[in-house]
Order: structure tokens, then sequence, then C-alpha cells
DNA sequence: AATGAATGAGCGTTCATTCAT
DNA sequence: GATGAATGAACGCTCATTCAT
């Protein structure tokens, strides 16, 4: 009965997304996620291997497809002649996609996987980024303070990213919005510096 | 008084700022707060009210004394002819001296309050400085995009604000990084908004 | 539904009454209650709303019916004609009745409920007894000593119900005791008063 | 400093009973005891041996000055020729006396001490009476309801004169209404029996 | 495969008692 | 002798997980 256990499994993830994006995953509670998903929690566990399974379940393919996106990126930043206003709507391009397909998973992820293994995602990604504002930002050696500043850009274009997708815009609003953004980060950045 | 009470008063919050700091205020663990701090269980109890209450006496003076920042910022805004470039160094400036006052506290209260009611605290500050970043970028209305827009850079600013108290920097490094990100967030806003 | 849920309901409330009765509600022990039923003390809370949960189970049914029986005695005692000859019987029969319904539930009503929102009970059945017998004894305005009379008459002849239904023996006693005490109490009252 | 240690001790006293009165035994709690009485904790174990030693302290005198007035109450039962309504006053006196003397201390005996070794005072004061009443109005053999009927008066009796104590009234006012009591519970008893 | 009752380790908290000063 | 901080066993309760049917 293959066609039953995928429909058993989709409820179990839909309420399982909406119990973490409300509670966290600490907080986010097993039986509630069961019940609300129609399903007795004895079976739960046979299509899940536990609370932690669930979360794996719905935030693993998002947090695997990073890499792959990263990938890219690193090909485009190792060319010397390619400006950060030039890679940028590379990773918001990506992030965007990335949101269409994941929805919703893409922000438990970031926002609801203290205390798991995941709870590093948007460090890793920040820094990720930073890296190649820095190579940018930056041909040579750079001192303490700005070594900090392109930390804190890095951060800071990653949250106004996924700030973006949080938001309840449609598609082409998104992606006005995302252009905004890209605009406000790195037009003329060098002159701000 | 014998074993000097400060003292223990002390071990206690300094335990439980690290077990907060790694496991939030949910998953921290008042036995593990009370046995690195070398206490027992009860009598941590003498010396505070339960795990909220141990929050609290980290938490509560920095949170209660934001409204006064608010307030200084309110007065500031109110005046047509100040700009951005010019509001905003005194937020970082507050933001500054808080840090100054109240160490990793702070963090604390952004970073480890989910499931308290200090956990709105990190949206609010944000939501605030967003309206005044729209109030000065957008002199009437505007629509959904450009809301958008500065919700998300308001956001965007606190944490950059935040990142750079975060970062393990001297004060005078400290101070330089803030500098920069004013200069990087506000000069000539108005192209790139 | 599987090892039929009502055999463990029950075997914990007749743990719990046992409990209960030796111990009282704020001696008691859920964890005691939960071992001597043979369930873990997580499967008790499936059942029941923790501590207070299984008090409730077992006493608010006696507590909710007690209204009913007052109300019929004070249809009664509202008739200037009325003896209390007359009146006490309606009550005394109504506690048995009480008694064949609920057993030793009452009981534990009115001896083992110190510390909970059911402490008061003897105390107000006895106040009301007393209220009645007061109106009946003395037509008028009564002095303090004969204030105090009726309010001890009423309790004692509560705890003499009561006692009764607590004896070991069986309806028939019971009843035949019952009318002893009736005509014990109230046969040519108003030559002793 | 003999002198000083007596004062600390009724002030250790006082507060207890207070506390004893108004939660029981289980529920009264040392510290709040030690800090009423303005004594530190550890120096109220200088003073009693602990929770129990202070309600020894208080209810010990009541508890073992009982025998003797049960003595007393024996001697005179033994006359064949003395009627229940001779042998009570001497009880209801008794008790007075014992009041009068021990305060309020006869009512924490009675009312406070569930979980103690004293628990069953008032059942065994009330049987001891029982029986007299028993050996009065049955001169041979009786029934079980007739044993039963004897049992209960001697608790309502006894309920009855301790309710009595309990009341707010002066003491000639008690005395009256320990008269009243007599005469409803004993006179021309042998009619309604 | 499905069910939901059972399980028990672990949590936050209390409090009678002891102990260091 | 006086002090009150320290101690830790025990409580009521929760919940991820297992198990019997």
């Amino acid at each position: 009965m293959q066609y039953k256990k995928d429909e058993v499994r989709d409820r179990i993830l839909n309420a399982a997304r909406k119990e973490f994006l409300a509670r966290g995953f600490r907080g986010g509670n097993i039986s509630a996620i069961a019940e609300a998903a129609g399903v007795p929690v004895g079976n739960l566990y046979r299509y899940f291997n536990g609370k932690s399974g669930v979360l794996d379940a719905i935030v693993k393919p998002v947090y695997e497809a990073l890499p792959k996106l990263i990938g890219e990126l690193q090909q485009v930043e190792t060319l010397d002649s390619v400006t950060l206003g030039q890679i940028m709507p590379v990773l918001s391009h990506g992030l965007l996609g990335f949101f269409k397909e994941f929805g919703k998973d893409m922000l438990i992820l970031t926002d609801c996987c203290e205390g798991t293994r995941y709870e590093d995602f948007g460090k890793e990604l920040s820094s990720k980024v930073a890296r190649i504002i820095k190579s940018k930002l930056y041909s040579e050696k750079c001192d303490a303070q700005e070594e900090a500043f392109t930390e804190i850009l890095g951060n800071a274009f990653c949250c106004s990213l996924f700030d973006a997708l949080r938001m309840d815009l449609n598609d082409a609003q998104k992606q006005s919005v995302v252009e905004k953004l890209l605009k406000f980060y790195f037009y003329e950045v060098d002159k701000r510096k």
C-alpha cells in the first residue's frame, strides 16, 4: 500500500512543519504532531526515526542542496574580474529558487533547529558569503576590523535575504525586494566599505 | 553571611549564562547550572526564583534599560531635518554603551529567550528601527515592497550591530566597526533605496 | 483499546482511594498510587489530570450531588409547620442514599481533602444543618450560647451520620442506626435545648 | 543564658502553634515557623528535635495528661450506681480544665496531627467515652447496632465538647454551652436510646 | 501495517535537616 | 550558642520512545 504510506508521510511532515515553526524543534511535541496529522504516535515511528528523524526528512533536502549552490558561487568567485555586484545575484537567485522548491523548510532549517546538528547552518552560510565578500572587497590581507566587517556583512545579507523570503509577498514582489536588497548592499559598495 | 553570598550568586549566574548561551532557556538545565556553579540545586533556589528567576536576573536589567534608549531615539526622530545618518549613531552608540555595561547578557536576551516573555525583544527593537528608517527614507506612503524593504533593513542593521558587539574585539575596534557599519548602511542611502 | 482502559482507570482510582484515606490528599503520593495500581507514573497522567485530577474523579460526583440534597432540605425547611423530627429524616435518608451510591468516596471528601478546594465541604454541610436546627429550635433571635449550641449540634449530627456510614454494617443495620440517631437527637428536643 | 533560651523557645512554640493550626503538621513549614519566631532555622534545631520535636513539645503535655482524666473517669464509671448524667460532667469539666491549661494545644492535638503518632488521639478518646456510655446505657451485652450507636455517640459528644472549646466565647459562656450539651446529650437519655 | 497504551528517565522544584563559621 | 547557607532526597509531572495487540 505504497500510495497510502506517502499520504500519511506527508500529513505527518506537514503537521511537523507547523509544530516546529511554532515551537522550535526542542519545544515541538511529537504527540501533538501525530495527533495533528491524524496518525497514532506508534505509527509515526514506522515512518520516521523519531523526532529528529522527522526533522531530517523536512530539513535534510535543503541542507544538502546548499553545497551545490555554494559550489556554483565558488566557481564564479574565483574569477578575478567578477564583482560582488555580479556574484550576489547568483546567490539571491539561488536562494529564491530554493525557496520556491522547499518553501518553509528552509526557514525551519534556519530558525527552528536549535539544539540539533543543523543549528549552525545559518552561520556556515553566512561565513561562506562573508568570505566571498571579503575576497572581493579587500584584494589583499585585511585587518581585524575589516575582517569583522565582512563577517557582519555576510550575515546581514543572508539575514536580509531570508527575511525577504519570509515575508508574505508573491514571487514577483519577492523578486523585486531581493533586487532592492542587492542594490542597497552592493551598489558602489567600494565607496562605503 | 558565611561563604559570601554574592560570590555564590555570581557563580550561579555565570554558569547559567554559559548554559543558556549553549542550550537556550528551554534547553538549559537547572541541575546542570547548579552543578557547574558548584551549588546544590536546593541552594540555587535560595538565590533565585527558579529557572526563570535566574533568567530574569541576567536579562531584566538590559530589557528594562531599552525603553530609555528608544526614548532618546524617538526624540531625535521627530525632528524633520534630522537624517538617518544622524539618528543611527545615537542608536549604535547607545547599544555600544549597553554592551559595555551588560556584556553578553544582551546577547542572551536576544538569542536565548525563546519560550519566555522576552522572546520578542529582538523583533520589537528591529521594528522600531525599521519604523525610523521608513519615516526617513520614504517621506510619504510607500508600497508593499518598500515597506518590506525597510523592515528587512531595520532587522539587518540591528543584527549587524549585535554581531559587532558579539565579536571578540576591544572597545576601540568595536567602535571602528560600528562606524564602518554606519557608513555602509546609511552613506548616500537615498541613492540605493 | 487494548488492555481495557476502564480496568486501568479503576485500578488507579482504587489505589488512590486507599492512599488518600491513609495519608490524606497532601500526604498521598502519586508514585505510590501508580505503583500500587501497577501502572507507571506517566501512564497515570493519560487517565487523570495530575494528582488533583485523580481526587476530582473520586470526589467530584459526591461534591456536586450535594446541592440537590440541600435543595430538598430547604424546600421542606421553609414550611413553618414542619418539625426537626420531620426534616432530619430527609437529610439522613439522603445521605444514606449517597453512601449507597458513592461508598467511601464521601468519606474521602469529608476526611481527606485538606488543602484542596473541597476542604470546606464538611463545614458547609454542618453549618447548613445548623441553620435548619436553629430556625426550628429558636423561633426568634437567640443569644451567643444558643447560637453556638446549634452550630455544635449541626456538626455533631452530621458527624454522627457520617460515622454511621463509616461503620462496617449492612444497609439494614445502617438504616436502623440512623433511626436510633434521629430519635436520640430529636425526640423531645425542645425539652433538652 | 537560660532566661534567653526560654524566651526563644516560647517564640518558636507560638509560631509553630499558628503554623500547625493554619496548615496542619504535614503542611506546616519549619522555615516559616523559624522566620515567624525570628529565629534562624539552625537554632531551632538546638531547641527542638526537628519538626516533630516541636510538635511533641506542643502536644505531648496534653497527650500525656489524658490518661489521668481517663483514669478518673474509669474510677467513677465502675460504680454501678453512677449514671451517665453524673459521669459526663466529670469529663466535660476535665476537658474545660484542660482547655484552660493548654489552650489551643488541645485543638492542635485533635485537629492538626494527621500523619503523626498522635493522629489517633481523638479516636481513642472517643472510643473510651463510647465504652463508658455503652456500659451505662446497656447493662448487658448489646447487638451490633447498639454497639455502633454508642461508638457514634461517644464520638459525637467528644466532637461537641471540642467544638465548644473551639468557639470564640469567654469561659462562663463556654461553661454554659457545655452544660447545655450535657443536658442535650444525657437528659432522659434512656428514653431516647 | 496500524494502534494507542505503556514505559521510565529526566525535568523543575520543595523543604526538613545538617554544617561551617 | 547563634546563624543562615548548604544539602540532597523526594515530589509532581512531561514526553520521546517502545510494545502488546
